[in-house]
DNA sequence: ATATCCATGTAATGCGTTACATGATTTG
DNA sequence: CAAATCATGTAACGCATTACATGGATAT
């Protein structure tokens, strides 16, 4: 049901195409949560027949229409009610933990192979996260710019702080798998010696 | 389909009913993979359809019997197949970051309530985490004693180290959640002041 | 006997994934 | 004019969630 509020989220500093918001969730939006394309389509058409949305046609090219969606008041107000509501923690779903947890049964250089690839993993996510914070820190990341042009100056700070203390969550996860991971490679070291 | 490994993982230490397996997703494996009841009955037919575990039909009381299941030679081979496979890292989906960078939003207050419920649900989380890796480690976990008591001497230290290590990579994303949560609380007065 | 376990499901629905599918437009 | 981008889907499947449903066994 956050995809939903995810598309409402992004609408709120521009009207999108679908094809738009496809790619919002390649990046940005992407990195907290993801979304296929096949399912964006459909959950805008559901999302304008309850009225949260607009769609309208737009010319594209000579012979061609596209459909841009904009937020209605109606939709403000969803965002604004889901918005104030209480999170719901989700169940837990953990497979690289569950899996650590039984590392006994796997070999042990498939150990070190998957610890390697939960560094490489996150060490990955981490320099996305911290290069999209980074670009909305100084404003550089397109659909920040955006956004801040569209409210007034007194919400910049909020809108910018907010968005950099959510990614600097992730920054921070990231580090914490890394450092588990690295302390695991010495675990199995320490239990199954490597061959010299 | 990772409950399926979740329950060959649990039949390692010995044969279970599927009320019995329910009941350890509320407890020890629960804590890294939940499921509902709904899912592990049909699951576990599935598995002995296929001929990874096997059922018996055991008596309980004068009229009435349950299914005792046992992991099979076959389901060992599958588990540890996956256990040397590459672990997957699913699609994010991280609506509590989501949300927050969006805090603009939600009311100062309503967003201090969300932060909270974090530190809290974290909290209560990292005792849980906390308590089953204590109890690993001394062996007072059920499981565990049964686990320890059915494999050979020099396993047992592997056996607890791993899921020492898989509890304490969860003890410490907790506690990178609360400090991120903490540091939102004070971000929020930052940009909100408290009414005095 | 009554409450609490123990035991085992079904049904409807929704969310998400994967794979398949097509065509117009712009850019180099 | 070819390649990349923009645009928009459908269909099948599977996993998970929620709600509903029932009844025997054991303990107090």
């Amino acid at each position: 049901m956050s995809l939903r509020y995810a598309l409402l989220a992004l609408l709120t500093a521009e009207p999108l195409t679908g094809y738009d918001a496809a790619k919002r969730f390649g990046g940005s939006v992407g990195f907290v949560w993801h979304a296929p394309d096949s399912q964006i389509y459909p959950e805008l058409r559901r999302m304008e027949k309850e009225g949260l949305i607009e769609g309208e046609q737009v010319r594209w090219g000579p012979n061609s229409t596209k459909t841009r969606y904009s937020i209605t008041d109606d939709g403000i107000r969803a965002f604004r009610d889901w918005m104030n509501a209480p999170v719901d923690y989700g169940p837990i779903r953990d497979a690289p933990h569950m899996r650590a947890a039984y590392f006994e049964w796997a070999d042990p250089d498939r150990v070190r192979e998957n610890l390697q690839r939960h560094i490489d993993y996150y060490t990955e996510q981490r320099a996305r996260w911290a290069a999209m914070r980074a670009s909305i820190l100084d404003a550089s990341h397109p659909t920040i710019a955006t956004r801040i042009e569209k409210y007034p100056a007194q919400e910049h700070e909020r809108i910018i702080a907010y968005k950099a203390f959510a990614y600097q969550g992730l920054v921070d996860r990231a580090t914490a798998e890394i450092e588990w991971a690295r302390d695991g490679l010495d675990l199995v070291d320490k239990l199954s010696p490597p061959s010299p």
